[in-house]
DNA sequence: TGTTATATTAACCATATGGTTAAACCAATC
DNA sequence: GATTGGTTTAACCATATGGTTAATATAACA
């Protein structure tokens, strides 16, 4: 098992993401963490200071990864109804292949919003290709070129990632609501995907 | 002040509902709670015997609330254009007069689905104006007579919802990405209705 | 006024939890 | 083989926390 040489502290950080994922800051336990990651405790703050720095670094590497896969949609040549097909399929594969991440963000979303900002402020001014002006001088530009019907570049983006998110979270409610249980969770992303896309691109697009 | 006239039972509540919503079901502090409500710890024992109880006491109180606001827009002669204008309406506005409800909400659904889907369950069992059936099968028959492009209600009534809750939980984030910021809450939220109106009617009705 | 049922509190308790320490282990290097 | 520097652990510690208890206050009522 070739698997097993991961470093300690790449297994501290698997095990913490979990861990975090599943209970949220202040339900995760730095012992549940050491016993999911198989090493003592004591290793946590060994390379961890604290439960704090633990949850910070984590954080950083989720966010992280989710704008580098995102900034790489953003090009130039970017069309609105391109973006409005891409951004979907991306963010919902996205949320689909690390339900961790989703549950992390959303939940400092929610509750702590100051310090998840903050983080996604930092990482966004550390990427030359998704800048907060690029994107939204973007958008700009389309309206201007009369291509979309919202004039509004904040509220245009938050009916893309309403859209997109949402499917992940509320899935489960609205299962709950309407009694339909998905058969596979790979045809309902799916067919999520197409459903998201046609809506944007019919709902927006001029 | 006759507001002070308030039982220690709802003094618990109110303080119990805020301290939740703020921290979240493990963060939250049952010492915490009593001090908001100005009364000695063991009263939260007395009248809920649990931290547990008093959870799901709200919880249940926050979801109802919910559900008949939203199950007196479900009437027979309702049109699918006057749904795509009353629900995000309804919805977004209730979200901005009680940001508590969704943040427990949200937090549950992420972390606790089969919980507070069950709660739903039970709630909506509980209601005769808003079972499973009548608001689905009317969705599948506006579908019938082709007054909507989307053939799935569960995908129909996702995009419904996800564009009007977002708008509460993801407004921080958007305003972190993009560098704008809003000016006033009250209208930010009048234009997210308008913008979540024109993109669902554009989008999915036929 | 005495009795009773409900409300309320200060003081406790057992346990869980984030965090520390000092000693041991182990691989590499001299 | 001794030294050194990073790694790992068992045993601790102080404190926070959900929950309990026993005694007291209060209001209703006979």
């Amino acid at each position: 098992m070739a698997e097993k040489i991961v470093s300690s502290r790449d297994a501290i950080l698997a095990a913490a993401r979990r861990e975090f994922a599943a209970r949220g800051y202040a339900g995760a336990r730095m012992e549940a963490i050491a016993r999911r990651a198989g090493i003592n405790k004591a290793m946590l703050f060994y390379y961890f200071s604290s439960k704090e720095k633990l949850y910070q670094t984590i954080l950083h590497e989720v966010m992280g990864e989710f704008f580098t896969q995102i900034s790489g949609l953003i090009t130039p040549e970017l069309t609105p109804a391109l973006f409005m097909e891409r951004f979907p399929e991306l963010y919902i594969r996205l949320c689909a292949d690390h339900p961790d991440f989703v549950r992390i963000v959303a939940f400092d979303l929610i509750h702590n919003p100051d310090n998840i900002c903050a983080v996604m402020a930092g990482i966004i001014s550390q990427m030359t290709s998704f800048q907060p002006h690029p994107l939204f001088e973007l958008i700009r530009r389309w309206h201007g070129k009369g291509l979309i019907s919202e004039s509004d570049p904040l509220h245009f983006m938050m009916n893309i990632v309403s859209l997109s998110i949402f499917s992940f979270i509320g899935k489960p409610m609205v299962e709950a609501i309407s009694g339909i249980r998905v058969a596979s969770d790979e045809d309902f992303y799916r067919k999520r995907v197409m459903s998201v896309v046609n809506v944007l691109k019919r709902g927006m697009l001029k």
